[in-house]
DNA sequence: AATTATAACATTTTT
DNA sequence: TGTTATAATT
């Protein structure tokens, strides 16, 4: 994006725009980012707002650190730091450490993980008479959540068997959780909304503290997370809210598109601005977007445009299979990087699901094509990782029993299975942790000489590493953790080979690294446990931030690709059955589907090449492949497709066809 | 109790 | 396809 131009007519009155909530409608590239950090500069410059009393929201932690980055160049650092810039998420957790004690948790709770949280569920329902799909549960659970709806609505409201039994396991889990003095993520948004709902004095305090409210990304607020927005707001308190019903792509995580409409019923004098203006794409991209995302229904109309020309065509190739789709793409983005002469960091390749970047990643290689891949099993999720946080945990929440067992016996302790059993069930009997449980005297009498011992010894470290824990760096501690359990050392025994192990010290190392950074960057008040809670919620890490020089081709989900662009940009499985997926073909999940690709597209600022396969490996059987439905609603003036092979059909295909070879002939001979 | 072998299962998107 | 849960070994 431009970087600074003047403001467009309909951004500028956006800006100034104060005295009454403002919705700004902003299209694909239309600047919607740079409105919200003007604004912020305008609040406090212009109108003499203290930075502390904003507050501005978003979905990932990336955009939150761009946003943070934007806005660092617009004002003086001092305001700078002053400001809330942060996820949903994080937000919430801030308004949790406040008064957590009013809700009934205890100092230092913990962060579950998706998997702690899967786990927890499934010994729950293997308790359980009737045999239960997981995902169904952990599912509803989360819809309940997002929907704002208590266990106890949830019980009274129960359509039939199957809820009502799901919603009995919902609040055992919320029980279970509260005895861990643990939150899972969606609590992060329940909870401070109950605390904000529940407690007058809580909801003065940050109703006094936040005098103007941003939310970016406003599509794709749930229920719940547009709850704790209005609780935040009261009444007199700015709202500034950025979002396009265009690019909503996290219905089946509870985003409602409708809580744009809900606006104008909730806020009577809501102000509608939009932005049509786009500065990143050729029209013929935009036209192209355009002509697609027609085919859904819509509350606001909103058409793109911009003043860049209309560019070349856009592909659409046909390939046999994965591999040779790979191959097309990674020889594409070759011919293009050698015409072209820019950097690899200009073009990605897009898809639906994560599953398809093997065959991509391994054609890159093979053509030697430097490349980036963001959103895979991150950082965070690595067990090595997740095993220190858990020691972490542990020391600042003695009761967190899912990080108790995960390292119980990690590295090993011959602490086995039959222990952990008499532990447990110990533990349930006296309604305590399993740490606590550990050390009573009940318990050991029923415990094998040895295993006491050994479990004694593991408590006892424990102990004192918590009471250094208190004193000392959490810098100091992690390193202590490691060095005291030789976690490095059992890292290299239980590695395959040397590679993986290095690989993994690695990983640890990084995350100590991570963990003095943190603790340098907040002021010296900050203890290991709100260290703990904030690497919990930083799950999604790209650490793309630190090596974004790189030149390299980005790979990455359409989900992910969300808020970026490419100058080149390959979308790849355009197919019947994947993009729109097999599971998403009816009516409103089929609209999210088309609203993926139209994401997908408007990356683009100058080439865009779709493509599709014959047939595609699913597990063990090949599978016949037609081309997506999306395909056939483009503007077919805007668009070539082109065939597999050398002999293209279509005379425009064999144009470009041409046209690539010659150009490619003429850079080779200089 | 730990290691290894076999089966089973999963691929939608993520804070 | 590759990982991951359970079973069967040692």
């Amino acid at each position: 994006m431009l970087d600074d131009p003047a403001l467009n007519p309909q951004q500028r009155y956006a800006v100034a725009h104060i005295g009454s909530p403002l919705l700004v409608l902003a299209g694909a590239g239309s600047g919607k980012t740079r409105v919200i950090t003007q604004k912020i500069a305008h609040l406090i410059s212009e109108y003499g707002m203290n930075a502390r009393n904003i507050a501005a929201v978003t979905f990932t932690n990336k955009a939150a650190r761009e946003m943070k980055a934007r806005i660092g160049r617009l004002i003086d650092s001092k305001h700078a730091r002053a400001l809330t810039i942060s996820t949903f998420h994080a937000l919430g957790l801030s308004l949790l450490r406040r008064d957590y004690h009013r809700l009934g948790y205890r100092h230092g709770f913990s962060i579950l993980d998706a998997q702690d949280c899967e786990t927890l569920l499934r010994e729950l329902t293997q308790k359980f008479p009737q045999q239960l799909d997981l995902s169904d549960l952990r599912w509803r659970i989360s819809n309940w959540k997002n929907a704002v709806q208590s266990p106890d609505i949830a019980q009274t409201t129960a359509a039939d068997n199957v809820a009502a039994t799901c919603a009995q396991l919902y609040a055992r889990y919320q029980r279970q959780l509260l005895a861990y003095n643990a939150l899972d993520f969606d609590d992060l948004i329940v909870q401070p909304t109950n605390l904000l709902r529940l407690f007058p004095e809580v909801r003065e305090y940050w109703q006094n503290k936040i005098h103007h409210l941003l939310i970016d990304e406003y599509q794709d607020t749930n229920a719940c997370q547009y709850s704790l927005m209005k609780l935040l707001l009261g009444v007199g308190n700015g709202l500034t809210v950025v979002g396009d019903d265009d690019q909503t792509v996290y219905a089946w995580r509870g985003a409602r598109p409708e809580n744009i409409g809900l606006l104008t019923q909730d806020f009577p004098r809501l102000k509608v601005i939009k932005l049509e203006q786009n500065y990143r794409s050729s029209n013929r991209i935009l036209q192209t977007a355009n002509g697609l995302i027609t085919n859904n229904s819509h509350l606001f109309d909103k058409r793109l445009w911009s003043n860049q020309g209309l560019g070349e065509h856009l592909r659409i190739l046909a390939c046999k299979n994965a591999d040779h789709e790979a191959q097309r793409i990674a020889s594409d983005i070759l011919k293009l990087h050698f015409r072209n002469q820019d950097h690899y960091g200009n073009y990605a390749i897009l898809y639906r699901s994560n599953h398809q970047s093997r065959p991509l990643e391994k054609a890159l290689r093979e053509h030697h094509i430097p490349y980036k891949l963001s959103g895979s099993t991150s950082f965070f999720e690595r067990a090595e990782v997740k095993d220190v946080l858990a020691y972490l945990r542990l020391l600042t929440n003695p009761d967190d029993d899912p990080a108790f067992l995960r390292i119980v016996n990690t590295p090993r302790r011959h602490i086995g299975a039959s222990t952990l059993e008499k532990l447990g069930n110990y533990a349930a009997r006296r309604q305590t942790s399993l740490f606590h449980a550990s050390s009573e005297f009940g318990l050991s009498k029923q415990l094998a000489e040895h295993s006491r011992l050994r479990l004694a010894r593991f408590i006892d470290w424990l102990q004192e590493t918590a009471r250094q824990s208190t004193v000392q760096h959490p810098a100091v501690i992690a390193q202590r953790v490691i060095e005291e359990t030789h976690f490095r050392e059992w890292l290299l025994e239980t590695s395959r080979n040397r590679k993986a192990a290095e690989k993994r010290i690695k990983n640890v190392n990084e995350l100590l690294n991570w963990i003095s950074r943190l603790a340098l960057q907040q002021d010296e008040s900050t203890g290991i446990d709100q260290l703990v809670t904030h690497l919990s919620l930083l799950g999604i890490i790209d650490r793309n931030s630190e090596q974004q020089s790189d030149d390299a081709v980005h790979l990455m989900t359409l989900h992910a690709a969300k808020g970026l662009e490419f100058s080149s940009v390959w979308i790849a499985g355009m197919e019947e059955g994947l993009l729109p997926h097999r599971n998403n073909l009816e009516s409103t999940l089929l609209e999210e589907e088309r609203r993926l690709a139209y994401v997908g597209i408007t990356r683009a600022q100058r080439n865009l090449t779709f493509s599709y396969v014959a047939h595609r490996s699913h597990f063990k059987e090949q599978i016949d492949c037609e081309p997506s439905r999306f395909l056939k609603e483009l503007p077919q003036e805007h668009v070539v497709w082109e065939e597999a092979t050398s002999n293209p059909t279509s005379p425009q295909a064999r144009e470009t066809g041409k046209a690539h070879l010659s150009n490619i002939k003429a850079l080779l001979t200089g």
